[in-house]
DNA sequence: GTGGCAGAGGTCTTTTTAGACCTCACTATT
DNA sequence: AATAGTGAGGTCTAAAAAGACCTCTGCCAC
């Protein structure tokens, strides 16, 4: 029951969360072996597939070694 | 299967939101009025009792007109 | 052409959130 | 004392996340 405007949020977020995981050079097995999050759900994150809790975004910040509070620093509307 | 760390984080975080919605003079009623999520959700959120997603974060920023970002913005480790 | 690594994406089970509604105890006001 | 508002917390169903594992294709080096 995700919204069409749902959807654009997650997946602005996975867009963000994808820039700071190759800005740090990463591939999704690296930041999955950081972070202790599969890489096959990392893949679905950053393509807006899943809306991620506050626990697993903790996790991805530590992994990416960037505040929790820079994850959600993206633009949700246009 | 929450972690006793994991719960700690929740708590923080709840605690955080409750500074928030209070500092605005918000009650839960109002506060839920506002971005459409139920009061009792929001207490259980207050608490640490729920990990809440992604969306219910940014809904919970709009209803509290602060930039997700912000809700993030607390010491997830002392 | 075999092997290793990449991202994407499928499948499956268990656990949890989402969401709505309702109750209770407490407090303040009338 | 009755009323209205508060936070806390219970119940229930349906939808979704968590988590683990596996496959496929493409790329690049050996």
């Amino acid at each position: 029951m995700i919204s069409k405007k749902d959807k654009a949020i997650l997946q602005k977020f996975g867009a963000h969360l994808k820039q700071l995981r190759e800005n740090r050079g990463l591939s999704l097995r690296e930041l999955s072996y950081a972070c202790n999050i599969d890489n096959s759900k990392i893949s679905k994150i950053e393509q807006g597939m899943i809306n991620v809790t506050v626990l697993t975004l903790v996790e991805l910040s530590n992994g990416l070694e960037v505040s929790a509070a820079e994850l959600l620093n993206f633009r949700k509307s246009l």
